[in-house]
DNA sequence: CCGTCATAGTTGCGCCCTCAAGTGTAGCGC
DNA sequence: GCGCTACACTTGAGGGCGCAACTATGACGG
C-alpha cells in the first residue's frame, strides 16, 4: 500500500483492442475452416506453405519459419511433421551446422499452394481486405506494423 | 482448364494482414502467458469473467457468452466447466425456459477478476493500447469495428 | 582438450478448442 | 396429445499448440 497508482487506463479505449480480439477469432475461425474443408490445411500450414514458397530455394531453417508465423519451436515441429507426412515438404540438413534442418516445400506442396490460394484468397478479401479502400488498408498496416510481433517485451528488446 | 482468372488481388495489401495475424499471435501469446503465470486464466477466462461482470446481475446465458467472446457452445461449456471447478462462476437456472443455464459470476470470480486486471490492464496498455496516440486508437476501433464477429458471412447477415 | 554456454530441434504432457453427435426442452401445426 | 423443427447445452474424439525438459551440436575461454 505504498502508493495505490491512480487508474491509468480507463475503459474508453479498450474498445478498439475487443475488436481486435473478437475480428480475429472470428476472421481466422472462419479461413481456418474454409482451408480445412476445401484443402486439409489450416492457416498456419497455409502460411508456412506460402513463407517457404517466397523463401530462397524455397526452403527456410525451422527457427527462422517459426518467427515468421508466431509458432513456437516445438509448435513449428509439429506442424512441419504434419506436412510432411503429408508430402508437401521434406527435410534437408545444412551441410555447414549439423544442428539445423530445413524445411523445403515440395512440389506437391508447391501445387497444393496454389490450389488452396485462391479459397484462401477469396476468403481473406471478403472477411478482410474488402472491407477497405486502399488507403484505409495502408493506413491499417502502419498501424498494426507497429505491434509486437514476439513475444519478448519491447522495453527490454530495443533499447537504445 | 476452361479459363484461368486473371489473378484478381495481388500482394499489395496482404501487409495489413499478415500483420494482423502475426501481431495477434504475438500479443495474446504474451498476455495468455502473464495470465496464466501470474492468475492462473487464460486470455478468454478472463474476458468472460469480464463480460459477466458488466452484465446484468452478474450472469449470462451460456449461449450469449460464447458469442461475446467468439466461442462455440462447446467451448464455451469446457471454459466454465474450469471456471467452476475454480469457484469462480456457478450456475443458475433459468425458472422460464428449463433449456437456458446461466452463468453467474461468484464473489471469488470477481475479487479474481479484480485482482487480474492490474496486470491485464498494464500488458495491454504496453502491448497494444500504449503504441498508438487517442486519435489512432479511435481510427483503429472504426477500422477494426467493420470486420465480423461471427462465422456468418456478412453478405448473407447483414442484406439490408 | 574440456567445461560452459548458446542454439536448433524434438518430445512428454497437458490445455484449449472445434466438429459431430446426442440429450432435453420449447414451440407449432395438426 | 403427437410429431417436427428449433434451440440450449453437453460429451466424445481429435487436432493444434505451449511449456518444460532433453539431446545434439557449435563457439569460446582457459
Amino acid at each position: 500500500m505504498t502508493e495505490a497508482p491512480a487508474k491509468q487506463v480507463p475503459t474508453r479505449n479498450l474498445e478498439s483492442w475487443i475488436y481486435f480480439l473478437r475480428s480475429h477469432s472470428a476472421i481466422t475461425r472462419e479461413l481456418s475452416a474454409q482451408l480445412q474443408r476445401e484443402h486439409g490445411l489450416t492457416l498456419n500450414d497455409y502460411e508456412v506453405l506460402l513463407n517457404l514458397k517466397h523463401a530462397e530455394g524455397g526452403m527456410m531453417r525451422r527457427v527462422d519459419l517459426a518467427e515468421s508465423v508466431v509458432l513456437t519451436a516445438s509448435g513449428i515441429t509439429r506442424l512441419l511433421d504434419g506436412l510432411e507426412r503429408a508430402g508437401l515438404v521434406c527435410k534437408e540438413t545444412c551441410s555447414s551446422d549439423a544442428r539445423v534442418s530445413y524445411a523445403k516445400l515440395t512440389d506437391e506442396g508447391a501445387a497444393k499452394l496454389r490450389e488452396a490460394a485462391g479459397t484462401h484468397l477469396r476468403g481473406v478479401e471478403e472477411l478482410f481486405l474488402g472491407r477497405y479502400s486502399g488507403s484505409e488498408l495502408a493506413t491499417l498496416a502502419e498501424l498494426l506494423s507497429r505491434l509486437p510481433v514476439t513475444g519478448k517485451v519491447a522495453s527490454e528488446t530495443c533499447s537504445a
